[in-house]
DNA sequence: AAAGTATGTGACCACTCACTCACTTAAGGT
DNA sequence: ACCTTAAGTGAGTGAGTGGTCACATACTTT
């Protein structure tokens, strides 16, 4: 069965994602991938010039998948507070969902010799943290949350949150509900950030 | 320069860890260490029977060095809050001194196939997890801290932090002084946690 | 000084890696 | 039906991997 490129390219970006959760993301050989698309290895560098390439277009699709989940959130919460949780909640659950991101995060193909995919991880997570700092003022704003706190300093202690909550989960054996648990230890957060008069 | 096994095994494990952060944990090949140490590739296996033995010499010498660290910071302060801070501030210190640590966590060397050396590190997390837990509890008893939080969701959003300090730390260039913002942070953290009436 | 032992070596093994290239074959427009 | 073109292939490449082996060299003990 032969496929335009364009499909090819997509199917196998949505492979090394896959394998690179099974196997981890530095067991993703070109020859693996191939395998698990089922077409020869050769035909992998057909479609991208390099391996870095490769991953580059992984880094690509997941900016798309991780916007468009960021905008789902942020569109489905009236208040400051709640698109937090729903931020918070969206990012935990592309986590669930794709358990090689943090691990690329800390992969030796992201961290040696790709400075690109080293940069598009970068822009991603500046992006996240851009729109809670966002929701965090809009929250002091609308005297939902004390103010003596800056805003800066309290989207790094949520995002640190969910950062911490990602390194648990994949480190234990997956063994608790990261989504649940981390809004959980969210709400905790933020009933300590919430204004005092409530 | 001939050197007794004791001397040599050690200082392949500190050449391993000052490797691994360099070129990353999953580059560090038994000939790049046995390259850096100035020694034939043959010659690190006289030492250790294979590969994964080596990493395992590796997280013995950082579960002596973090142990005692933890130890010095416990001792050095007063009060529960102080010692809260001492413990983070070691934390950071250590991973600062050896940035390889955080890397290690999510190597290849780690999460494939050697059991041994997964167990030795949650271990490691754990114990430190331990001590943070007993010292917010501590600090709730002496009425320092609020005591409408569960001490273990404290010590998550504590040790969360340390983190993901770190991933940022790790993921840029490095380019802020880990250990003074980090606990720049943990005050920002206490502050919330403090009991209300102070 | 001889004998024994511990440390180290260079050549080599079987294997995997990313990547190349001459070639085949199927799809799509005319 | 034919022909162009691009997707796909089999068989390689050199570089590197962890690990072994027979052998050499430096210390220690007798």
């Amino acid at each position: 069965m032969r496929k335009s490129a364009e499909l090819r390219k997509a199917e196998i970006v949505v492979t090394v994602l896959d394998l690179a959760d099974r196997i981890g993301p530095d067991r993703v050989t070109t020859g693996a991938a191939a395998a698990a698309v089922g077409v020869s290895q050769a035909a992998v560098f057909r479609h991208f010039p390099t391996k870095a390439a490769m991953w580059l277009a992984v880094a690509d699709h997941m900016t798309e998948e991780l916007t468009s989940a960021w905008q789902r959130a942020l569109a489905g919460a009236g208040d400051p507070v709640g698109r937090l949780e729903a931020l918070v909640a969206a990012q935990l659950g592309e986590i669930a969902a794709k358990p090689a991101l943090p691990m690329l995060l800390f992969s030796r193909e992201l961290n040696v010799g790709n400075d690109d995919l080293r940069a598009a991880f970068r822009r991603l997570l500046m992006t996240f943290q851009g729109l809670i700092v966002a929701e965090i003022a809009r929250g002091q704003e609308a005297r939902c949350l004390r103010r003596d706190v800056d805003p800066a300093d309290a989207a790094v202690l949520a995002i640190s949150l969910v950062q911490g909550m990602a390194i648990r989960w994949s480190l234990g054996a997956r063994d608790f509900a990261l989504v649940e648990e981390g809004l959980r230890l969210l709400r905790v957060q933020l009933r300590l950030l919430a204004a005092k008069g409530d």
